[in-house]
DNA sequence: GTCTATATTCGGATAGAC
DNA sequence: GTCTATCCGAATATAGAC
């Protein structure tokens, strides 16, 4: 059976992303610094991680205003005191963990350029996607379920990225229509609908784990569905 | 520009479930009658809309669990202590205002028997889906994303639904393929995949409103998109 | 049937000892 | 840097007059 999964494959994207974790919690304690009363770095990247992880988690199945701060200190087993030096308030605790998730993506979610071919930029993008909203599963189910809980900022850059990833495969569908390689009516549209397939995965996460189809069974089948759409063999 | 919309269209379909809407309010109100503490049904029946459409405007903002009931009071006009004497509690509210739209979609999501060509009852079945949704936009937008702070048993009930649908369409798609009418590999990940181009239509509806995509430009892309994508002409 | 006033619980946040 | 004890506002729910 062919794929179309390049020479790679999801255990080694996983794996080059895990290498620069403490990148990315670095990058949100220098966001907000000004606000966390605990001045050793190693312990608060290592604190902040065990918080986020632990939001995460509590509020995927409750939701983040069902759950209480006790809540997270009971779980995370760090008392409301000392938590409260890391967070500063709950409001900061959902900014935080916003940023976190978009500081990886925009560092990790870029197509190389030595991919020209407008079929091939395309392939990569939805497959990549697939890859990081896996490793990043709970922020991203959280960022889409609380998005209405964000201040008027925050929203406005969900939304922003939102549109961006659509535009994006908006724009291969037409440079692909355009060399022939792809027969599409309504570009715009046709990508509208191609964005809940990508996020299928991380909204549904549970009934494809139940199901036993991995990242790449998800990956080439959604791919291949599509390709078929959009006329590209 | 050929459709496949049959003779009716989005009009037709909303004229014919809204002469309906007290039927299934009343419904409701059996249901929960056991805790409702007034008696005259014209007056149940009319102040539960009224407090179902409230509700369902603000949590679909802010969230169920933000949506104090005292804005709930505030916002329908009711006071507190009457209000209390409809809804039970606050958990009773959201079980209520969930059967509310199962009474609607178990009356309403039927494929015609007269339909007998798989092709045709999966375009019937899809259309109908993304109608129902346009009229009960707001409950279903509700019900995906409160569905976590559903009891046990109201959740169930959720899953099923979703699953059911899924299955019909899977159950369609095969019919389809050993009819020869479509080529798909996988049936099961195609139906799954089709599912969250019905959900789109309620959760971003905002996004097509804003670009003015009627419910039937939607159904009628969505469904030309699907029908390539399974090889079906 | 509807209202106002109130009891009670819970959750966010802080003070200050260690 | 971490903890315990406590404050205070907000939200659910009810009592009881009209």
């Amino acid at each position: 059976m062919t794929t179309t999964r390049g020479t790679e494959g999801y255990p080694a994207f996983r794996r080059k992303i895990s290498n620069h974790q403490d990148e990315f919690l670095r990058e949100v304690f220098e966001r907000h610094h000004a606000v966390i009363r605990i001045k050793k770095e190693a312990v608060v990247l290592r604190k902040l991680q065990i918080i986020f992880d632990t939001t995460l988690e509590l509020s995927n199945q409750h939701g983040f205003q069902a759950t209480s701060v006790r809540d997270l200190s009971v779980a995370t087993g760090i008392s409301m005191g000392s938590l409260y030096s890391y967070i500063e308030s709950k409001d900061r605790l959902l900014s935080m963990i916003q940023s976190y998730g978009q500081v990886v993506v925009n560092r990790t979610l870029r197509i190389p350029e030595h991919l020209t071919v407008p079929l091939e930029r395309l392939r990569h993008l939805l497959r990549t996607h697939v890859y990081i909203t896996e490793i990043l599963q709970p922020w991203f189910y959280f960022s889409y379920m609380e998005s209405r809980h964000f201040d008027p900022d925050a929203r406005e850059r969900a939304i922003a990225g939102e549109l961006r990833t659509e535009r994006l495969i908006s724009e291969l569908l037409q440079e692909g229509i355009s060399q022939g390689a792809y027969r599409v009516e309504n570009p715009e549209l046709t990508a509208a609908l191609i964005k809940p397939l990508l996020q299928e995965w991380y909204l549904k996460r549970w009934k494809y784990r139940r199901r036993r189809i991995t990242v790449d069974d998800y990956a080439d089948g959604m791919i291949a569905f599509v390709e078929s759409a959009v006329g590209g063999r």
